[in-house]
DNA sequence: ATGTCGCGCTCTTTGTAGGGCATGGGGCGG
DNA sequence: CCGCCCCATGCCCTACAAAGAGCGCGACAT
């Protein structure tokens, strides 16, 4: 497994704070909500969508395949039945990479307040 | 005579017995070339396809992404850049890896010109 | 031999069904 | 009133298929 991150996380999401997240379109959330069985939200009583962190694992896992990767959604679908777990944990790495990435770029923010005169390092990509 | 022609024209397959080779039809096969660099069969004078050994491997990698893995023709343009699609996955995260390697060593350089500074950086935050 | 007819295969260009969402309407609740 | 709910319908590309035209080769007559 992945090394556990000791993150606070919220209990439960909206749609538009998921949507957010991922920077894409509440309705495709909804969409992809018909086409793969696990991403199956609890609802509210009134209704609203309550996106749990194991949720935002799914969908995160989905969006990797679908926009990242190139799979069309039957294609997705049988990958995770399939292969689901394994796939889990690459996408487990490369989520926390990208973490580690985001807290590299804080970092050299503060440097470079702090120090402020040289060339600043390029930023990796992706 | 028999013998050397013969041989000579199994070097090459029309695209009417590649298409009936793998059950397609012969516009898909005409449409991939379009779409797949990799997939550029010899022409005779006329202009006929002649599809080599190699070519009907290549085709059958693409048949294999497409229509038994699902992945869209842009998703397996990606893949056919790599050799193999398990081999794949794995460039990811090296890739990704080696990323931040280089980051980081920019950022060593950066802190070797600044001298050091006390200032503790925060954990990532999520 | 040689015209020529037709058939099968190919070519390129154009048409199109459906996948993959987005948008709009009507309603509700905090 | 803003954000979410659920539908229904709209719509743009992707991923091919169909249409229309041309070549070459064998058969058959000349």
């Amino acid at each position: 497994m992945p090394y556990k991150e000791r993150d606070i996380e919220k209990q439960y999401y909206t749609i538009g704070e998921v949507a957010a997240q991922f920077d894409v379109a509440p309705s495709l959330i909804r969409f992809w909500e018909t086409e793969f069985e696990d991403l199956k939200p609890r609802k509210s009583k009134k209704g609203n969508r309550l996106y749990s962190p194991q949720d935002i694992e799914t969908f995160r896992t989905i969006y990797h395949l679908v926009k990242e990767r190139g799979y069309t959604i039957p294609g997705a679908r049988d990958i995770m039945k399939q292969r689901g777990p394994q796939l889990k944990e690459k996408v487990d790495v490369i989520h926390s990479l990208e973490k580690v990435r985001n807290f590299l770029v804080q970092l050299r923010k503060e440097l470079d307040v702090a120090g402020k005169q040289q060339n600043p390092a390029q930023q990796p990509e992706q």
